[in-house]
DNA sequence: TTCCGTAGGATTGTCGACAATCTTCACATC
DNA sequence: GATGTGAAGATTGTCGACAATCCTACGGAA
């Protein structure tokens, strides 16, 4: 054991097992490590974790209440397999959220400060690593402009959601990059621009086309 | 051991004794038997339960995640106390994902068969022998709205927004009660009208009311 | 062959125990 | 009196083991 390897950020409580193991565990989601559709095999991924099951099983609940893994009594836990449908559905409640965000936030007050946290993550996708790193960047970028509004529930209702969309995003992302298209980030740049107007209407219509753009070529599983 | 209430809903999976916890432990917090702000102590909970402190472990990250209790490591759970501030934010968003549901529902098609949901959960409202099944009857009424829109992650994105304004609300549904007001059925039986016109305006407007009544009287704690 | 029942292994659900950490409170020090 | 220190108790985190259930594959009967 010992091999925990602690993310860094800042004000480093001591990670619980339980916590590290449901980051693992999605980081594993996301990165398809763990395929939509699989079963998961508790000892077995004791094994690969180091972990004992107790912590396992913790991590996995937290993550079935997430959505991301869904648990039937006595018959385990598998991976959450992603509809076209399910995906065109959870790309309407963003939008609907977005949307209500933006509306009750433009315009703001101090626009330099209020768009920092969305340029910082804009540039955290720039500068992504890996694939995972740019997802979770992504993931970062949209929970900013969500918390414009300064509904802290607002934000809470939008996590899962954004966790959600993550796995089948990032499929399409992938192909997007493949075409050249650059990991839409400059669609994600026109959404900055737009915020820079501090102007509501202005913010809804883009984040219209965005959303648009962004499941328009889903595959249709 | 074994004295465990099998609640009489269909399809009765043998339930596991984490969702059995889960649900007794929920009810504990929407009855006020386990108070805003109270400390969770793992050992005295699972006397009273009489199970041990796995499955109850497990039931507390489920509710965690679901925002009714909150976990800090190495210094355990409390129940989740909800300022104010907090409640005006969740109607917000109760509002937010309601309306859409609305608008993209109406007109239905089947007006009589839609409406089945909406109209059951009310009468159980009218029937609920204790404030716990009338809470819970009202959650259902809130449900069934959205649920009109047919879209299932909308459904889920509503639970815990639903789970969470239940404590508060029943407070406040209380108080109306004892005003003489009638425990807000009249004011249900008045969307339910609303709903029955088919006309997404005539609903949004009714919905406008019914929220801002629903939280204009809460406490300000 | 196809269907069904039945071992046997595989997997999940639950428990009690131990280690690590936190909290409390008495006591000493300034 | 205020503040710091340390030991004892309380509480949480993790583990391994056992019981209950599920799944699979084999073998027999129609």
């Amino acid at each position: 054991m010992a091999r925990l390897s602690m993310s860094g950020s800042r004000h480093e409580l001591p990670a619980t097992l339980v916590d590290v193991t449901a980051r693992r565990l999605r980081d594993a989601i996301m990165s398809g490590e763990l395929a939509p559709g699989e079963k998961i095999v508790e000892e077995r991924l004791c094994d690969e974790l180091g972990t004992s099951r107790a912590p396992l099983r913790e991590a996995l609940r937290a993550l079935a209440q997430q959505g991301l893994v869904e648990h039937l009594p006595r018959r385990g836990s598998r991976v959450v397999e992603w509809t076209a449908g399910d995906v065109v559905e959870l790309f309407e409640v963003r939008a609907v959220l977005e949307r209500h965000a933006v509306e009750s936030a433009f315009p703001v007050e101090d626009l330099v400060a209020a768009l920092t946290p969305v340029r910082e993550a804009l540039e955290q996708m720039r500068r992504a690593a890996g694939e995972l790193d740019r997802d979770d960047a992504h993931r970062a970028f949209h929970a900013a402009i969500v918390a414009l509004a300064g509904n802290r529930q607002l934000d809470i209702a939008m996590e899962p959601i954004l966790l959600k969309l993550q796995v089948p995003m990032a499929k399409n992302l992938r192909e997007e990059a493949r075409r050249h298209e650059g990991d839409g980030i400059e669609r994600h740049q026109l959404l900055l621009d737009a915020l820079e107007s501090n102007d509501a209407a202005t913010v809804v219509e883009a984040l219209r086309r965005h959303g648009h753009l962004d499941y328009l070529d889903l595959p249709r599983t």
